[in-house]
DNA sequence: CGTAATCCCTGTAGTTGCTACAGACACAAG
DNA sequence: CTTGTGTCTGTAGCAACTACAGGGATTACG
């Protein structure tokens, strides 16, 4: 099966490293467009959807629910929002990955203390709990 | 009901911001341990099982799973693990973290400037997707 | 002092977000 | 022409919660 065009599920799969039935799975669920189908009814994937993907998973790995990654994308899907309703939530967007960054930020310091002191023969007494939840 | 030494759970819930059947959920899954019960046959909260939760669920809202957040607790339950397997453990979580930073990264620039770009009267033409899948 | 309201207990059922499997059709290779 | 791989569909299973039902304890009110 050669096509000019785009790539089958599987292509999809592999080069984004998703699993192969959850990209169906996001066609059910309208998070993603049903693509195109070849002359033998496969679904042939753009290159705009395949990034679109690549979004939707990264925003899946930190810890965006499927409602707000669809609210994200909607942001991009113009025509549907007022400008006013895309600032607003583009905005709450914005404080709620800020607010990761800086959970994460204190994760990684205190990570990186505890690596750099596990250096040595001992296992140390971690205080990864209360350096995490301090502050 | 008042108790001197610690909270009962729908305190701790609101405190937290947990739902309050996630706190029990917790212990059974092993994430917390079963805490004290007061005369009466009620959960006990200490402090430190406060601050516990406070980490799970700052884990879980920056993309970890179950079985990560449990590893990562592992960290600071000593005694269990050698200094290797810690160290080793700890650096995997540590790349993971900064992964993801850098991912969120991304995104807050993507999404500043499109609100920045949304200030005027017009819907502008997001490249959202464009400039998350770059780079 | 009774009883209604409220909060906790337990077990279990429902929801979300995937992930895997079963049975049937498509197509390339030997 | 059949064997193997890849796709299709629908449906079932799993992880991580979340809600609900039925029952006991405490507190508040008349």
């Amino acid at each position: 099966m050669v096509l000019q065009t785009g790539l089958m599920r599987a292509q999809l799969a592999k080069l984004t490293g998703c699993n192969l039935e959850t990209i169906r799975y996001y066609e059910t669920v309208g998070l993603l467009p049903p693509p195109p189908r070849a002359a033998n009814g496969y679904r042939v994937y753009s290159p705009d959807l395949t990034q679109r993907l690549r979004f939707i998973l990264r925003a899946r790995d930190i810890g965006f629910s499927m409602e707000e990654t669809r609210s994200l994308l909607a942001l991009t899907d113009s025509g549907t929002q007022t400008c006013a309703e895309v600032k607003d939530k583009t905005e709450v967007h914005l404080k709620d990955v800020r607010a990761k960054i800086a959970d994460l930020r204190r994760m990684e310091r205190i990570l990186a203390n505890a690596a750099a002191k596990c250096s040595g023969g001992e296992v140390p007494e971690c205080p990864v709990l209360e350096a995490l939840t301090a502050g």
